[in-house]
DNA sequence: CTCTGTAGTTCGCTTACCTAAATAATATAT
DNA sequence: ATATATTATTTAGGTAAGCGAACTACAGAG
């Protein structure tokens, strides 16, 4: 029975692992569509939407999470803010660390995007019936967390040098 | 009634993003991490993995599926070919076509890569019962089918300078 | 007060991505 | 047979991403 199991449980896991890679390429693909839209790159993108979910935060952080470099944030949060989408607020009582916070304009950069995935999915919930859209919801956010480990900011860093390919200066 | 469920809906409908959003952003952290594993940089991984499925593919319908250019797919699949991880293979009845085709190399290359997203995911799906796996699935699945459009490579650009802010030349 | 560690930025450099335009080779329609 | 369209590649060039190292400024410990 428990061999029975398994072997069911393996089919179900290669189902879902497929479900979620085509997950993965198709908001890859409008991941992109959709920063060129907003008038961004992919990775600048990435920063305001992190700084916008937290409202503030330290580029330390931000290289954490996003896995790479503060030279790197460094210049990214550049170029936002050169769009007049974040700003730099140095912090009070720590006076080495600066706060990046999204600005009005930024929130509006984000909210107005003509997201093309956002639409489409946004169809095909809504002709969904009432419980298969709680449905949906529950099961998003259980795989959203089985998947977001980093966004917790603490775990130092363990992705960066550790399972990458030597140096990674490609 | 009515009113009362659309804005149930509506919240539902956040939720449901916000846990959208929050999946894209893991799976596009890991993918690069992956990527780079596998010593390939993101956008060669996904060339692979598209030819990978299809296990043969015209370079133009390459470009349609990634929203690029020939050009770019004709440098990418140069890149591959180097590692010989894929290959080029004239096509007979119409000349002027090639057919890029996975070599043995390159899916022992995609399988034995240390998929950390994959492994979290792994660890955590096993951990879940019987039937909340098997609703995972389902829901996944219908999940995917409504962001994938692209997939069906037919839909012949509709991207490509569409949705696309001007020229993108960034 | 000095030493050490930390946060952030700047600089120089490398690599990747992507495009437009030109070119070559082949198909297809007239 | 000729003209037109399609597929793929090459070339030249621009922009972004990312890193390490050097540097500044500040905090905290001894």
């Amino acid at each position: 029975m428990f061999s029975a199991m398994t072997s069911v449980a393996n089919s179900r896991m290669d189902d879902s692992l497929i479900a979620l890679r085509r997950i993965l390429r198709a908001t890859e693909l409008y991941a992109r569509d959709l920063a060129y839209a907003v008038g961004l790159t992919p990775a600048q993108l990435r920063v305001l939407q992190i700084v916008d979910e937290r409202d503030s935060i330290m580029p330390k952080s931000l290289a954490n999470q996003m896995g790479v470099s503060q030279a790197t944030v460094s210049a990214l949060v550049d170029k936002l803010v050169a769009q007049r989408l974040v700003e730099r607020v140095p912090s009070e009582h720590d006076r080495r660390q600066i706060n990046v916070t999204v600005t009005s304009e930024g929130r509006a950069r984000l909210k107005n995007a003509p997201d093309a995935l956002q639409q489409r999915y946004v169809r095909a919930f809504l002709d969904l019936a009432d419980w298969e859209q709680a449905q949906l919801v529950a099961t998003l956010e259980r795989v959203a967390d089985m998947l977001d480990a980093r966004g917790l900011d603490a775990s130092p860093v363990l992705t960066t040098g550790e399972i990458r390919a030597p140096k990674r200066t490609y």
